[in-house]
DNA sequence: ATTATGTTTTGACATGGATCAATTGATCCG
DNA sequence: CGGATCAATTGATCCATGTCAAAACATAAT
């Protein structure tokens, strides 16, 4: 065997190795390890996330129109996902954080839907695509994993519609507010306190609104007594009193 | 073998046959009929779309909140997919029509998320979903088709997000006329008259507006010439005219 | 057929959120 | 450090769409 190719498979398996002990410690766990694994089938999980990826703020994880070849498991930082219009304009469709998986728009037409663009310095594992599908052949728990996944966003899709279709602005920002709040406690990060990633115009875009509407609606619920803001710094006094915003508008 | 198992058995054979015919002749093999199918895995396929239900106008396919245990492919008829807050608001969250599969919200999380409702008399086979998980891993191929499927729903509500968050009245009716008529065109019908099986009201949920709104951009589109209205019957006269509401609105 | 109920159209008016504009405060960068 | 750029707040005004109401029309029920 030739040297460069000793050279070669030793770093290869270093690679691996490493992989093995990050995954084995990874904090987002919840996209790449359905519960119930075999170990031989936790060894092919391995093969199955191989490369890591470091974003900087502002870099696009993927944009429209590319070609779709791996989803992408946010393990740190924070993307919004946009569409983009051909006379310009356009329309934030989503926020992931840690833990949640990126991507699965490109699965339908080979080609992605939408940019992915880091709002801070990330790191995402990336997915391969033709790997997930091979390999969730042979471990149904997997499969199964997946495709809860993707009805699961399909799902969360329908909730956005929801807030744009039928709800009048504070409600919006008041279920945004509590999503943002929830997701972030499910991670084990305090739900009362957080910095907001996104600036006051990405948040007004996902949710319909100008960016002014969203500033007024920020200090409406200062004034209230029901958060406290300042900047991109959020803390919620009163979880009660923001459910009550949509809760409590009749039709 | 008892006599009432061999009737049984027989019984079954019948069906299964007269499936076979129907899904050969089947007018919307798009969903269940991936292409490139060995024989024998056709034969496969005719144990999974295996019982045909029909539906009268009005009739809830499922409703959100029950178990989820199939997915739908409409052969015949119009749906609509709904989703009910707390306080009773209510938000159309699209329209199916035949050759469209249904119910992939129910995958995440077990249960309906969503009504699914019939707009006039239709026709649905149910697929099971554990024996579309199953067939899925063994035809590779039908497991592409299915994931594309989901994937493309996933494109579909992101497109609907842009017309909620970006659009104005007139170019998300514009867009919402564009989308049937092109849509029918796909399955060999008009694209420039058909029956709208939905109310004003319906379509005005699903675009985020009032029903009077979507009327009276019915009446004003009438006025420019771009389309003749009767009731729900509608007849296109200038698809680019239509076009031109929204690609010409400078952001 | 006749009545009852639901749907659509159209007008008059009200309003929530957009737009325009000015100021202040952050953050970046040479 | 100092200027430049970007983000956020707040006020004043406007307008697209919602709301309310009435009439015409369509469909279903008796």
């Amino acid at each position: 065997m030739a040297r460069a190719e000793l050279l070669r498979q030793q770093s290869t398996h270093l690679v691996l190795a490493e992989l093995k002990v990050a995954c084995a410690n990874c904090n987002v766990r919840e996209i790449c390890q359905p519960a119930g694994l075999t170990l031989e089938e936790l060894e092919q999980l391995d093969t199955l996330v191989n490369v890591r990826r470091k974003l900087k703020r502002g870099d696009a994880l993927y944009r429209a129109g590319e070609p779709f070849e791996a989803l992408y498991a946010v393990r740190s930082g924070f993307f919004k996902s946009r569409v983009t219009f051909e006379d310009g304009r356009d329309q934030v469709t989503g926020f992931s954080m840690a833990g949640e998986l990126l991507g699965m728009d490109g699965i339908g037409h080979g080609t992605h839907n939408c940019d992915a663009i880091a709002l801070e310095d990330s790191e995402v594992c990336s997915i391969p695509y033709s790997r997930l599908e091979e390999l969730s052949r042979e471990i149904s728990s997997l499969q199964r994993h997946f495709h809860k996944l993707m009805s699961r966003e399909i799902v969360r899709e329908s909730g956005v519609m929801m807030l744009l279709g039928a709800m009048r602005a504070e409600e919006r920002i008041a279920a945004f507010l509590l999503n943002i709040s929830q997701r972030l406690s499910a991670r084990g990060y305090s739900p009362l306190e957080f910095h907001l990633r996104m600036t006051r115009e990405e948040i007004g875009s996902y949710l319909g609104l100008k960016l002014e509407t969203v500033s007024r609606a920020f200090s409406r619920f200062h004034k209230d007594g029901l958060i406290e803001v300042e900047q991109k710094f959020v803390r919620i006094k009163s979880i009660e009193g923001l459910k009550q915003i949509y809760a409590h508008h009749v039709n």
